[in-house]
DNA sequence: TTGACATATTCCCATATAGGAATATCTTAT
DNA sequence: ATAAGATATTCCTATATGGGAATATGTCAA
């Protein structure tokens, strides 16, 4: 099998650094292709074909507004990316650590309380 | 240009399910290879492929023990992702609609102060 | 030393890019 | 009707998979 498609889910669109970008570009509002284009310095094909892969994982919806397509964000699918990682913040954030040795406190007092009875 | 390869960063390393299946086991702890291919239920060759993937990008840390590799994970390299779909919670997530008129509010009473002068 | 155990690497293949270039499609203005 | 503007699609190519199978490498045990 090879890799999977990158409008399986939000995991494998956002993997490419340029449609992070055109996300947090519509994240300031809704706007046409063109302005994509312009603000991303970036061929126009390449951005309709971003703008593609980002619509079928529903990331972004498109109105029509004459000649023009207005692109703007839906982030729900992001949902499931915030969940899993933010079970991991506790590895890297320094902060958790003084709660995770109350929690480990807390445990040895109990297992304590246990051997006791 | 092809896709951008698995090692570039922790965004594509974790696209693939099974590397964050394999993160979501060692976050219960240090665990050798064999370990993992029984929980998983995966060739072996697959698991340590995957773990090579999560090596290059600090996603694991590994460690020699007699025959075994026991690999330990490090989160830290997930730290862009969580600040980066950080910004897109309130999009998804209604608690921040109040916060949002609250803050709309404030911005509209400031406008007016501002006027008044 | 030899064999069993644990893990890593290599080879093969079907598949999917991402970007560049060219072109097609659709809409509005004249 | 025709041209111009805005966007989407198609074709091409180099590259990188992920899984399966086979094999290589490294380590401990008898």
């Amino acid at each position: 099998m090879a890799r999977a498609a990158t409008t399986t889910d939000a995991f494998n669109a956002v993997a490419e650094p340029r449609r992070r970008e055109i996300l947090d570009l519509l994240a300031r509002g809704e706007r046409p292709v063109n302005d994509l284009v312009a603000l991303l310095g970036v061929a126009q094909p390449q951005v309709s074909k971003h703008l593609r892969v980002l619509r079928e994982v529903g990331l972004v919806d498109v109105r029509d507004n004459g000649r023009q397509r207005m692109y703007r964000l839906n982030g729900e699918p992001l949902k499931p990316i915030h969940d899993w990682v933010k079970s991991y913040e506790r590895t890297w954030n320094e902060r958790f650590d003084a709660l995770d040795d109350v929690l480990d406190e807390l445990k040895r007092e109990d297992e304590d309380d246990g051997e006791n009875r």
